[in-house]
RNA sequence: GCACCCGUAGCUCAGCUGGAUAGAGUAUCUGACUUCGAAUCAGAGGGUCGCAAGUUCGAAUCUUGCCGGGUGUACCA
């Protein structure tokens, strides 16, 4: 019985006892943590709930403590619990029996349900992160997206949920006509000169996104100066919307090729996605003419005849009384009867629903080197593979986009409950996040020239269109580069290849744990130093307890000790955590404790969609895990009953760890 | 104007659906490497939780109103 089973069976015990002792009901049973081991395992608020209902139901006031009393001996019978104290106002603290959790325990996955999402008949539910234009290199920001998207569907795998990764293209906006108008019109260069740069960027070690990301930043500045190229933008954007011409072609090329390097820049850090799904499917398969026959049949979308929206198709959204009414109406077909952006989410957000009537055809784009395969979606019949797996059709979708985008995303939230009702707005999930702004001086690093105005201001935006930002693989380069000088220091006698490994390790779990320490509704101030430190509450922090703990048991595989063996011997019934002072055994029993909430946490981030919740609890297990072993060595210890409960701990522990570690997508080296 | 987010130690941030003495990291100062690895650990100082009312046995947390900062509110994507 592992802890949260044990916290599920005391909820059921004071639920039955409230109700024979007083008469009530509980819904919900809060189950706490006590802030110290001294207090206890557990805690139960729940005297306080009770005396509150009581209060309601006779009028008479009762004292928590009282009640406290009565549930502590319902409580004091039940398994694994050693003790229950009354304490405080009326908290009921529950110590568990310490030795006989440990001897229960001392093997248990601490994530039981994460085989289960391989399981086919798993519910399956569909996230959707990354989606960065493709037209030039991603940058912290969008890491930020990946990072977070993809540790949610680890999180999400850890409690059992089958979860497919699909990362959105829109390879048809005008954010990538605006790089083909760079090419076409300020390079002069077409398709067969767009190759022959690229081979030879390549060749360069300089990648073709990093090329892109320039040359936008060069058409944003030119279209301040000169009209024309932005009515030339227009008809690039008509061109490539088209199809089947020559500078579709070649936006085409210039889409793909970025979307090739956002995926190789987001396999440095541990990123895989199961389809690309794009925007120019969505277009040529009339996904959205669908979902318009549908909105029309049920009323949902209304043609405006009069006033300034005359002509568009209009759907009703919020109200605002005493304004205009059409303010709270959001356009979807346009008066020149082109679809808008939301129009078109809808279609696809019902797609991702199963809810369309219409699919995409499928062939591979990529493969990974663990075999994986990741799916792009095509128009073309011909070049479609027929053998695919089933894509689409999730019971909940989420979408990763950042909070500016809050509104948008409502829209489409309530268009499609507004086309399947049933289904209804809980299927549709946007999981918001603050952008990663820089500090004026991150920006003054980087090279740019700042106004006054933007120097008093206390972060400043990060700006495709400007070229202002952190570019992730220069980023994730300076860390892999200040982790290799750290690595090289210690181990001189392992090889280079080796070293790197390691440094790449460390570079991925600093960056992700900086990104993922941060809950999603604070704005990321990016700061060279903080991003960049292996030290205090980074990722580094984590790897080196684990990778510590591992070298204990390295030792101990060198003596013919194996943990096995001490899991074992946890079965005599003698053990007891009295071989150790009490000072010594609360901590020891803390960390197995901790160790044994790393379920508990990982449901609690699911709910909450705040895998902020995850790295603050590795954080704090790798602090306790140092704390143990500081005060316990477990080598030179001899006795056997004490060296049996320190290495069990110890095993939990990095157990707990390196699983916590894995589902933020940070690798534990073999040393560093 | 309206909607959403933020305001907690010098700085950067946690604080779960109200609960135990408000916690981390960092910076500053002081200690600890002949030990399973010092990318570590121990200790010290540092707080009117933006302000003011209200609800409650109890408020950093809930409600309302202010103040300060940010984001959105396109026939852009």
């Amino acid at each position: 019985m592992q802890l949260t089973e044990i916290q599920e069976s005391l909820r059921t015990l004071v639920r039955s006892t409230a109700l024979d002792a007083f008469n009530i009901e509980l819904e919900q049973i809060v189950t706490e943590y006590p802030p110290k081991t001294e207090l206890g395992d557990l805690a139960f608020p729940v005297a306080f709930d009770l005396a509150k209902r009581i209060k309601q139901a006779t009028g008479e006031k009762s004292n928590p403590r009282t009640i406290a009393e009565t549930l502590k001996t319902a409580l004091g019978t039940a398994e694994f619990v050693g003790r229950v104290e009354v304490a405080g106002a009326g908290y009921l603290n529950v110590f568990i029996d310490r030795s006989k959790y440990l001897a229960e325990n001392a093997a248990a996955d601490p994530l039981p349900q994460r085989t289960t999402s391989l399981d086919p008949a798993a519910q399956k539910v569909c996230v959707e992160h990354t989606s960065v234009n493709p037209n030039k290199a991603a940058h912290i920001g969008h890491v930020r997206n990946s990072v977070l998207g993809d540790t949610f569907v680890r999180i999400l795998r850890a409690t059992g949920k089958r979860v497919e990764v699909q990362n959105y293209i829109d390879n048809t906006g005008v954010q990538v006509a605006d790089v083909v108008v760079g090419f076409i019109y300020t390079e002069n260069k077409d398709l067969a000169a767009i190759k022959e740069l690229d081979a030879g960027l390549t060749a360069d070690g300089h990648s073709f996104d990093f090329y892109c990301w320039d040359l936008y930043a060069r058409v944003g500045q030119a279209y301040k100066t000169d009209e024309s190229l932005k009515e030339k933008r227009a008809g690039v954007l008509h061109l490539i919307e088209e199809g089947n011409n020559a500078t579709a072609d070649l936006a085409d090329y210039v889409a793909t090729r970025n979307v090739e390097c956002i995926l190789k820049t987001m396999e440095r850090f541990s990123i895989e996605y199961d389809l690309l799904p794009r925007e120019s499917e969505i277009l040529h398969l009339h996904f959205w003419n669908k979902a318009f026959e549908r909105m029309k049949e049920l009323g949902a979308i209304r043609f405006e005849y009069h006033g300034k929206l005359a002509g568009c198709w209009v759907m009703p959204f919020g109200s605002h009384a005493g304004t205009d009414e059409h303010e709270a109406d959001k356009i979807l077909v346009r008066s020149n009867g082109t679809v808008t952006y939301t129009g078109k989410d809808i279609a696809y957000q019902m797609w991702k629903l199963g809810l369309l009537g219409l699919d995409f055809y499928y062939r591979p784009f990529h493969e990974y080197p663990d075999g994986k395969k990741v799916w792009i979606t095509t128009a073309i019949k011909a070049e479609a593979v027929s053998e695919h797996p089933a894509f689409g059709g999730g019971e909940t979708v989420y979408n990763v986009i950042d909070t500016r985008q809050s509104y948008p995303q409502e829209v489409v939230r309530m268009g499609v409950a507004a086309i399947v009702p049933d289904k209804g707005e809980a299927a549709s999930v946007h999981l918001s996040y603050e952008m990663v702004a820089l500090s004026p001086p991150a920006a003054e690093e980087l090279g740019f020239q700042l106004s006054d105005e933007d120097k008093k201001r206390s972060f400043i935006e990060m700006s495709g269109r400007k070229g202002l930002g952190v570019k992730a693989d220069e980023l994730l380069d300076r860390l892999e580069i200040n982790a290799l000088a750290e690595v090289e220091s210690r181990h001189a006698e392992e090889p280079d290849e080796v070293r790197r490994s390691i440094a790449h390790q460390l570079a991925v779990g600093a960056l992700r744990y900086f990104l993922l320490k941060f809950t999603r509704t604070t704005v990321i101030v990016f700061d060279f130093k903080e991003a960049l430190s292996f030290e205090g509450e980074t990722g580094c922090f984590c790897q080196y307890s684990a990778v510590r703990a591992n070298s204990i048991f390295r030792k101990l595989a060198e003596k013919g000790e194996s943990p096995e063996q001490f899991q074992a011997s946890m079965a005599s019934p003698a053990f007891s955590f009295d071989v150790f002072e009490p000072e010594s055994a609360d901590q020891i029993w803390a960390l197995a404790i901790l160790a044994s909430r790393l379920s508990d946490t990982v449901r609690q981030a699911a709910e909450q969609n705040e895998p902020a919740i995850l790295a603050k609890y590795t954080f704090n297990l790798a602090k306790a895990f140092n704390l143990f072993y500081h005060n316990h060595k477990i080598i030179v210890e001899e006795d056997a009953a004490r060296r049996t409960i320190l290495v069990v701990t110890a095993d939990m522990a990095r157990r707990s760890l390196t699983a916590a570690l894995e589902t933020m997508g940070i690798e534990v080296p073999e040393r560093m």
